[in-house]
DNA sequence: ATCGTTCATCGTAAATATACGATGGAACAA
DNA sequence: TTGTTCCATCGTATATTTACGATGAACGAT
């Protein structure tokens, strides 16, 4: 690639598109559902509701929360991760604005 | 990555995950906002407005194209893109959908 | 203290993405 | 025809992403 030129954008357009991209995954996508649609969020549990290995859920999962769309707590030897509504609004609301702002034609 | 395990997901899930990679750089963030700010849309003036050559300019068009967000019409020896809004709003209302269903914890 | 469970990280292989120069086709002008 | 402009595509180099097995740290239970 040479070098990235990413740095050579506004902040908000990296922001947005480090969001995007942290979607950009069919399994990030569904592990956002699964985390909402169950009580408990262990890995273990995630690992089961996915067709990957649990080092690459692991990793799908530190992608989510490096942009800040979950968090994780430990409890025990386990761990429950869980979707983080502040960061989840926040993201909503760029995109939101993102296409209004661009449609028209 | 060994074999993707990208169609072992929903079609849903994996067209969520299209539309996000195709804003996945701030290039294409940026393209989406130039092609809505200007009346005309040539390549040329993308190109005008990017950090970057002309052949990597086309190729990011040509992500945003296969998603179906912009499309092009050939005009003479120019070729003039513009923002597919159907395809937005389709966009659009799966994000918000996607967010609503996931926001909670 | 030892064992089993849970999960993050390391190392690695293969696939994709990013970026550019060079080339060539299409359209218009002279 | 010849030349020019506009842009897509090819070829290529490098960076990043995706996927997995293996390892080891942390904890609870025995």
């Amino acid at each position: 690639m040479a070098v990235s030129k990413k740095n050579e954008f506004t902040q908000e357009e990296i922001w947005l598109a480090d969001i995007a991209k942290s979607l950009s995954h069919p399994a990030r996508i569904k592990i956002l559902k699964v985390l909402n649609e169950m009580d408990r969020c262990m890995v273990g549990n995630l690992v089961d509701q996915l067709p990957l290995a649990q080092a690459t859920v692991s990793q799908h999962l530190k992608e989510l929360k490096n942009v800040g769309l979950i968090s994780g707590e430990i409890d025990g030897p386990k761990v429950c991760y869980c979707v983080n509504n502040k960061e989840l609004t926040k993201a909503k609301t760029a995109l939101d604005k993102l296409f209004n702002k661009i449609g028209c034609c």
